[in-house]
DNA sequence: TATTTCACG
DNA sequence: ACGTACGTGAAATAT
């Protein structure tokens, strides 16, 4: 039998500190129950045990040795992000069929040793799993330990037997501790021989057998007179270390194997309860899946859904509670499903769809977005959603990553029907539905965000689909032009940096490159990442002035993106119409606003010269040009709103430059004198207060010392002290309640500020600056493109919509409307909400997106 | 799949 | 003493 020992403790740590913080929607901490349980599984996997024991401390914390005085200094309580996890992951562990052992007045490591000699005596193999040294005193021929360690980021495990450890420390494992007894352990309090480092205590070890065969030949030639006076007057301290460095090997536990063996007895309560802790991974790894999960709370809906297959568009109109579902493959029409409380009416004909899209009763769908595309396509007309699951979903928890029906159920608390009837391939999840679009309908009406949802996402999904489907005209020539004259650069440059550093290598690999720059070439090594040397930007700016390659590497990189990301990239996607049309995610960003996929034109260059001739392939068609309107300043404008700050609002009542009138503030001196310089230094400072600023980046970012980027920003703050009082405020209203929100009440919730880790805690911080400033102009962006579309359509006209680019819109005008064109964007945008500062949109035109952006 | 880099607002 | 600005997506290499 081989039996796998677990010290629960020091693993529960090593996954708590070792991956990022994660939580559940309300807050739970949950990294480190994923982390135990990734790790164990591996553990698992790497050692085929028979039977598993894991064991933990009875309390947590735990204090080592209690009868020598001492330890409460050095030992501090785990956080209690980390203590919230402990009881949770004992109780899946159980739900899972491990066994768990505890011991009063014991430590987890005590147990450990007692497995091991249990193992040793019933002649039975035992891997002990922990990140602790200390257990490998416990190395025998029948015991192993398996030491979790972290490598450069990366965890790794060394396997200990006793050769290794022999290897290692040049002493048998049992004789560890006596070399503890002689150097001591801070962290455990015990106090060794005050003079004597690890070095010392293993050649004295290894010379001499054992801390008695040290003593005993305390007068040998081979000891040092200074050593051997620290000896004597330790002499106390050493056997005292000795016993406490000792692992108690007799806990009274459970001895037989047999007891250990993992038996998960209820997979169904085991997935319900990953479910809870909203580890969906963890479900998927353990392969529970397929267990259906049944429901945590009583629910209304029937347990049962028929599934029925109509001929009739009228047979779908019928049930309680329906919610629509149209399946597509390929933009293809495959089957739609109306989900009802006990039935769900399925249909794969396509002009039942058109019915019924078509009729005028209202309708929930679960993602609406591909239903107006598909109806767009098909040249109908069809009236707005009622409901929407999906962005009902993202109003209430944007930070999620994942609408699933499945998914939903789990977090709503929902439990998924079982199905029967003559149709086949229902998703029973998607049958929870009727009973989800309830719950969340609740929800949305408890946290007040009805009219968030009607008034903006709801509108905006159409809108979105629409300008999917129209896409944006590229000039395909042109692309692939510019694409070979990069290319043709690129490899001139590639040459010149093979011959500069004097061999071929694959510049794009940040390794080879690393080693290209710090080793053969000797430059400094300014920043590391995980894996190794940083090659940013940024280094190799630093790194300019020391070898010429790095400038050309700097330009091949430049070159690379705009070739690989953009030329290449982009020719690839462009469709049969010769248009590019991008995907516009509603559901994805945390702080409200739109991103763009497949490709993403919301990244196409701008900020320099040779990237910006990109945009002279993004045309209008034939007839037409592009009509582009940004808001100026909306973040400020917003800030300056919703903090009620009266001098930022002067600012911009009177129209005024605000990065102007923030350097002279900023620097104290008159508007007149201010320089572009100062300018550009009190716009870093504009932006930095958008983000949660901290003196150090504004003082990287704009290369000033720590000092003045904190005057500038004590000096802006105290101008702009609504500013400040807001940036406190907002804080800790966030605490209080668990969320941020925006002026249209779109949610964030903000776990992190109640994290004891600095770092995670000041993260939260940040982002309770930062959201409502971006997501009200998110809001706000997304309200005037859904009124420019209305108008647009109103007023009869043929120019529409095609991009929005977070503060700007881009719409593409037949010539003779143009004019109209840009007045209604312009309108729509300045007047999409009343703030107690103006809004300013400036449209401008062109041929092409370069020409039309002023 | 994760990491690094870099394009945008 | 920590480690350093908010929000995205794509491509390439490394694992």
């Amino acid at each position: 039998m081989r039996l796998l020992a677990v010290d629960g403790n020091s693993i529960l740590n090593r996954a708590y500190y070792g991956i990022r913080p994660l939580t559940t929607k309300d807050g739970q901490f949950t990294h480190a129950i994923y982390g135990f349980l990734t790790m164990l599984e591996k553990i698992k996997a790497d050692t085929t045990p028979d039977c598993v024991a894991i064991a933990f401390d009875l309390r947590a914390p735990t204090f080592r040795h209690k009868a020598y005085t001492g330890y409460k200094a050095t030992r501090k309580g785990m956080p209690e992000e980390l203590a919230s996890q402990v009881e949770p992951l004992k109780e899946l562990l159980t739900l899972l069929g491990y066994k768990l052992v505890s011991c009063e007045g014991y430590e987890a490591d005590d147990i450990l040793g007692t497995f091991a000699k249990i193992c040793e005596e019933g002649g039975n193999e035992c891997i002990i799993a922990t990140g602790d040294r200390d257990s490998l005193q416990l190395v025998s021929d029948k015991v192993t330990v398996r030491l979790a360690s972290t490598k450069q980021g990366s965890p790794t495990a060394t396997i200990y037997d006793a050769d290794k450890v022999m290897e290692e420390y040049g002493v048998e494992p049992v004789r560890l501790i006596d070399i503890k007894a002689l150097q001591g352990d801070s962290s455990d309090n015990i106090p060794g021989v005050s003079g004597i480092g690890p070095k010392g205590a293993c050649d004295l070890i290894s010379k001499f057998g054992s801390l008695d065969g040290v003593y005993e030949n305390i007068d040998s030639a081979d000891i040092r007179e200074t050593v051997r006076k620290k000896l004597l007057a330790d002499k106390e301290n050493a056997y005292l270390s000795r016993m406490l460095g000792e692992i108690y090997r007799a806990v009274p536990i459970d001895t037989d194997l047999e007891n250990y063996k993992v038996v998960m007895i209820d997979p169904e309560a085991a997935a319900r309860y990953m479910a809870r802790l909203e580890l969906f991974k963890l479900i998927d790894k353990f392969g529970l899946h397929q267990v259906t999960i049944t429901a945590v709370e009583d629910s209304t809906a029937a347990a049962v859904v028929n599934a029925k297959i109509v001929d009739k568009a009228a047979q779908l109109s019928k049930g309680i509670n329906p919610v629509a579902d149209v399946e597509f493959s390929g933009g293809e029409f495959v089957r739609l499903c109306v989900y009802t409380e006990d039935t769900v009416y399925v249909t794969d004909n396509e002009d039942i769809l058109c019915d019924y899209l078509c009729s005028a009763d209202k309708k929930a769908y679960y993602d609406s977005k591909p239903v107006y595309a598909y109806a767009e396509k098909k040249g109908l007309d069809i009236q707005l959603a009622e409901f929407d699951v999906c962005l009902a979903a993202y109003l209430l928890n944007p930070s999620s990553s994942d609408y699933s029906p499945e998914r939903l159920c789990a977090e709503y608390r929902v439990s998924v029907p079982e199905v029967q009837g003559e149709c086949e391939g229902i998703d029973p999840s998607f049958c929870a539905l009727p009973e989800l679009s309830v719950r969340l309908r609740k929800e949305i009406a408890e946290k007040n965000q009805k009219q968030l949802l009607d008034t903006i996402e709801l509108p905006l999904a159409k809108v979105l689909a629409r300008m999917e489907s129209i896409g944006f005209a590229v000039d395909r020539q042109g692309i692939e032009r510019y694409g070979e004259y990069i290319g043709e650069q690129l490899r001139s440059f590639e040459q010149e940096i093979y011959d500069s550093v004097g061999y071929e290598f694959n510049i794009n690999s940040p390794k080879q490159l690393g080693v290209a720059l710090f080793e053969k070439l000797g430059l400094p090594a300014k920043k590391k990442t995980k894996s190794g040397y940083s090659t940013n930007a940024e280094v190799l700016e630093g790194l300019r002035s020391y070898h010429p390659v790095v400038g050309l590497i700097l330009e091949y990189r430049t070159y690379a993106k705009l070739k690989s990301t953009y030329c290449d990239g982009l020719t690839k996607v462009i469709a049969e119409d010769g248009r590019i049309h991008s995907s516009f995610n509603q559901t994805e960003t945390r702080t409200g606003r739109i991103s763009s996929t497949e490709p993403n034109l919301q990244n196409i260059p701008v900020r320099t010269d040779l990237g910006r001739e990109l945009r002279k392939f993004f045309v209008a068609r034939e007839g037409c040009v592009l009509v582009d309107a940004d808001y100026s300043q909306i973040e400020l404008r917003v800030l300056a709103d919703i903090a009620g700050d009266d001098n930022m609002r002067k600012a911009f009542l009177e129209n005024t430059d605000i990065h102007t009138v923030t350097a002279s503030e900023v620097f104290r001196m008159p508007v007149g004198m201010v320089t572009p310089v100062m300018r550009s230094r009190a716009k870093a400072v504009n932006f930095g207060i958008v983000y949660g600023i901290g003196a150090f980046s504004l003082a990287k970012d704009i290369g000033v010392t720590n000092r003045e980027a904190s005057e500038y920003i004590r000096n802006y703050l105290e101008h702009y002290s609504g500013v400040d009082s807001y940036m406190k405020n907002v804080i800790e209203t966030a605490r209080i309640t668990g969320y941020v929100e925006t002026v249209f009440g779109r949610r964030r919730y903000l776990p992190e500020l109640t994290a004891t880790n600095h770092i995670t805690r000041s993260f939260g911080e940040r982002v309770a600056r930062n959201m409502p400033i971006q997501g009200t102009a998110a809001d706000i962006i997304k309200i005037a493109m859904v009124r420019v579309d209305e108008r647009l359509r109103a007023e009869g006209m043929e120019s529409r919509l095609i991009l929005q680019v977070h503060d700007e819109l881009i719409v593409e005008a037949p010539v003779h409307e143009s004019m109209r064109a840009a007045m209604v964007l312009q309108e729509e945008m300045e007047n999409a909400v009343k703030l107690s500062v103006p809004l300013v949109a400036e449209a401008s035109m062109g041929e092409t997106w370069y020409d039309a952006k002023s």
